[in-house]
DNA sequence: GAAGGCATGTAAATCGTTACATGATTTA
DNA sequence: TAAATCATGTAACGATTTACATGCCTTC
């Protein structure tokens, strides 16, 4: 019985409002999609997981001849997400950046190319910005009108460090160009 | 012979002058290693692939009595990096933030202790910020005087990202402060 | 002379995604 | 009525890390 990150990330968004499996990946998919992304291959094993661990329970919930289960988190349940969002350690931040480790090698380019990988980055940079702005930030502000603010800070966190590394790239690409002449 | 990230990073760190699996691995860990880290279990098997495929040649260059392989990348060898360099396409940036996805759930935490948390993820920022700045950066400026100036751009990047988050959870952290009273 | 770093590799375990398989309901 | 979406699960695959196994060299 010992839980995951992604075990916390299921009982989490039930506690938001999720209700089935499905309901819980599409929630991540307009939410933590871009700082902890999971698949339904995922979802269902971890609901059957902690139902067994007793941290959820699930019920019958047909919609028409639709079968669906729905899951509540129990207050073990409660007790051990609460207990994991108060440890002090958790696992370093995990990255792969395809984009940062080209920039890296970018000096096998010749000036004109360095500047075209960073203004593609820059571009990607802002439509994840723009993204998060129209898509994620409304449904975030939404859950905050029923009493959870924090979906809503990360959205904010994560639309402006966007921001910012869209605008760090833009810099950067004008002066290799301006230097390149 | 299809290459993946991991194949490029390798050929990119030979071409940066590492000789041996060992040297690769040292230098991803001082500078590719928050964005793109590695494993010797990785080098070792893909310096293999790379030579027979014929985008490295390997040497005996033994030191002492302890025996070492030196590899160098082939005319093959650099003209599929650069391709990759220029490709269109490549794969979103993957990250899986533990942090920020307590930070997520944090409603579920009392004021004090959402205070603690984004405290302790600042902590965490300005800590990864110190280390590139007095690590990374000096052994990217090493890099420069031979010719490669992007691992510097890449570690001033890094550096400047991580002391904008970690100002924005610094503010936070204290506007919530000061709301809870 | 002990500890730590240099050096190479393999095996096992872990983790996660994509593909497969199925079927009902809603919307265009 | 066709396409998209809701809904659940498993199997296969792929990628990566940790552990195992070995041994020499350098520094304290």
């Amino acid at each position: 019985m010992k839980l995951r990150p992604p075990s916390y990330l299921v009982l989490g968004m039930l506690r938001l409002g999720a209700r089935s499996g499905y309901a819980i990946k599409k929630a991540t998919d307009i939410s933590t999609r871009i700082f902890f992304p999971t698949s339904l291959a995922q979802v269902y094993p971890e609901l059957s997981r902690l139902e067994s661990d007793g941290l959820v329970t699930r019920r019958e919930d047909p919609h028409g001849g639709r079968s669906r289960s729905a899951y509540d988190v129990t207050d073990r349940g409660e007790e051990a997400l609460v207990a994991w969002l108060r440890s002090e350690r958790f696992a370093p931040t995990h990255t792969r950046d395809e984009g940062l480790l080209r920039l890296f090698f970018a000096d096998a380019l010749s000036d004109e190319d360095q500047v075209v990988l960073l203004r593609r980055m820059r571009d990607r940079a802002r439509a994840a910005e723009h993204w998060m702005r129209s898509e994620v930030l409304p449904a975030a502000q939404a859950l905050e009108r029923t009493g959870s603010r924090h979906p809503h800070t990360v959205a904010r966190f994560g639309a402006d460090t966007y921001a910012f590394v869209a605008d760090w790239l833009d810099r950067c690409a004008s002066e290799l160009e301006r230097e390149a002449g």
